[in-house]
DNA sequence: TATTTATTGGATAATTTTTATCCTTAAGAG
DNA sequence: CTCTTAAGGATAAAAATTATCCAATAAATA
């Protein structure tokens, strides 16, 4: 299975408490450290809310989760995966992926600033379409 | 004194400690909690931790102040004003203020999103210049 | 496949961070 | 100047995170 193969591939042991966090998190993108808990004591009644941190930390480690911050909110892990951005509805926090070209972007901070800029970390809010139409 | 209009004009009581947190702020531009406490105490060695707790959300509750979050930081707060982004130093931490023309961007994200953007949280990643010539 | 080693999971304690409570003090309206 | 309301300090309580210990197990290797 996939799922298994990419844990390998970070050098991380295969548990079944690990191919379920995998499978949570790309069920639904992005969780916090207690909606993560609660849907994976459905699997796992006796998982130990200690295994989700330790399991985060070194996932984190070892790249093979991110850490996402929107304001407002808890911190939030997704699956790695390319370089992208978030959309965030601020009526009903629903949190949306969106790959943007931010090369022009980048470029203007660069000259701007004198960084030497390879990283971003952007998240834009507004109203989701859902939410705009009530 | 300028600072007290600020409060004032926020609704926000004018006491001896806000006012130096306003003052602190307006220093180093960017704290966490902390190392907003140990600058308080000393002016203020019996400031108690729960008074900047209050102050910090009573000033957020009234926009007179903003959380940033930063990835791999803390929380930080800094002086409300224009909306700007944040480039920070992987190395040193280090953390400037920056105003980009994000309209282009957030027009290519509402056209694919579909969603009504408002408001924008970027943060980007790179080395300073001081790092960079280490 | 069996054995061994190193890592993981669970339980729990310890720390850290944040929030709540209570009472005294003080800001500022009237 | 007086009064009302909010703020500050001390502290407890709660929530979040990290650390520790040991049994269980993944997976390397014999």
């Amino acid at each position: 299975m996939k799922n298994i193969s990419r844990l390998k591939d970070s050098n991380l042991k295969v548990t079944p408490q690990r191919l379920e966090i995998v499978k949570i998190l790309s069920t639904y993108g992005h969780m916090n450290i207690n909606s993560l808990y609660e849907a994976l004591r459905e699997k796992f009644p006796t998982l130990s809310l200690a295994t989700i941190y330790k399991n985060i930390h070194t996932m984190r480690d070892k790249s093979f989760l991110s850490e996402v911050k929107i304001p407002n909110q808890k911190n939030l892990y997704e699956l790695k995966k390319e370089e992208h951005s978030h959309i965030v509805c601020s009526k009903c926090d629903d949190i949306i992926d969106i790959e943007l070209d931010t090369s022009s972007f980048i470029n203007q901070a660069s000259s701007i600033s004198n960084y030497k800029l390879d990283k971003s970390s952007i998240v834009l809010i507004g109203i989701c379409p859902k939410c705009a139409t009530i």
